[in-house]
DNA sequence: CCTTGTGTTCTCCG
DNA sequence: CCGGAGAACACAAG
């Protein structure tokens, strides 16, 4: 933070907005003074106090500091998961789609080997914008047992598309969805008008705790993915029905199914939820 | 063919 | 016809 922005390399145009010329104009020169996130979205302040360079990972980018090239840290450790692992090796590498080079020769390197995620500069106005389309979130105070209910009444989807739709709750992904609807006993595929108040409850119940678990086990991880601390993710192992399909279930021993639910592959156990 | 998060587009309903 | 909800599609690349 605060390092000054000496230069700024965009290898893959689609990967920034606005066009790259107006992109590196706007960020050379300037620092990152603060980072905040909503969601899944990061939001870094600049020092001119007037426009904001939001990252969004989607789900292989990655942002890792290097020091003369040698990594110093890696990836993310908020609520998405990397797919990918940052292994070492030179840099930038075949998947490094913008760097920036600071004033005392480190860097950061944006990589994202499929191309989804973006570093998007907007000022004040777009931000908030932007920041008002996301719903409640979980480890936040406006994250209430009464604003959930509010979330979810009168809601005639799917409760999983609920959970994954970033307007009503924010933060959730699809590991998560899944984790969350088989602490809670509940069907991915049950309509949200369907579930009762204290079905409701026990789903409100669980979010924060897992959450909370899952960003102490530093994220989830598939692959070789280092943290800041060159450590692992560990989460995965604590899993209990995400790609766990045709494995016993934990809690009854009975074989977890897999199936198509808001357009997205989803695990649940048939016998633990209703 | 599958995988994901989210923006866009389409369709339905009142 | 309008607005909102929700579903479907698009995107990228391994």
């Amino acid at each position: 933070m605060g390092k000054n922005i000496k230069q700024v390399e965009v290898l893959a145009a689609k990967s920034v907005w606005p066009i790259p010329k107006k992109f590196v104009n706007l960020l050379t020169g300037q620092s990152l003074v603060a980072i905040d996130r909503i969601g899944k979205l990061l939001i870094f302040s600049l020092s001119d106090k007037k426009n904001y360079l939001l990252v969004h990972l989607k789900m292989t980018g990655q942002l890792i500091y290097a020091i003369n090239h040698k990594l110093v840290a890696g990836g993310h450790s908020l609520s998405a998961q990397s797919l990918i692992g940052y292994v070492g090796g030179e840099l930038p590498n075949r998947s490094t789609r913008v760097y920036l080079i600071f004033s005392d020769k480190s860097h950061l390197f944006f990589n994202d080997q499929r191309r989804f995620g973006y570093l998007k500069i907007v000022d004040q106005a777009s931000l908030a914008v932007i920041k008002a389309k996301y719903g409640i979130e979980p480890l936040t105070p406006n994250f209430t047992k009464s604003n959930f209910f509010l979330a979810i009444k009168g809601r005639t989807k799917n409760i999983k598309a609920l959970l994954l739709d970033q307007s009503l709750i924010s933060g959730l992904g699809n590991i998560y969805a899944d984790e969350a609807l088989f602490a809670a006993g509940i069907r991915p595929a049950r309509r949200a008008s369907s579930l009762s108040k204290a079905e409701i409850e026990r789903l409100y119940g669980v979010i924060e705790g897992l959450i909370r678990r899952a960003i102490k086990a530093r994220g989830t991880t598939f692959n070789n993915y280092l943290d800041a601390q060159g450590n692992k993710g560990g989460f995965v192992v604590k899993l209990a029905v995400y790609g766990r399909s045709k494995e016993l279930c934990l809690k009854c021993q009975g074989p977890i199914k897999k199936i198509k639910v808001a357009g997205r592959g989803t695990h649940f156990c048939p016998n633990c939820q209703k």
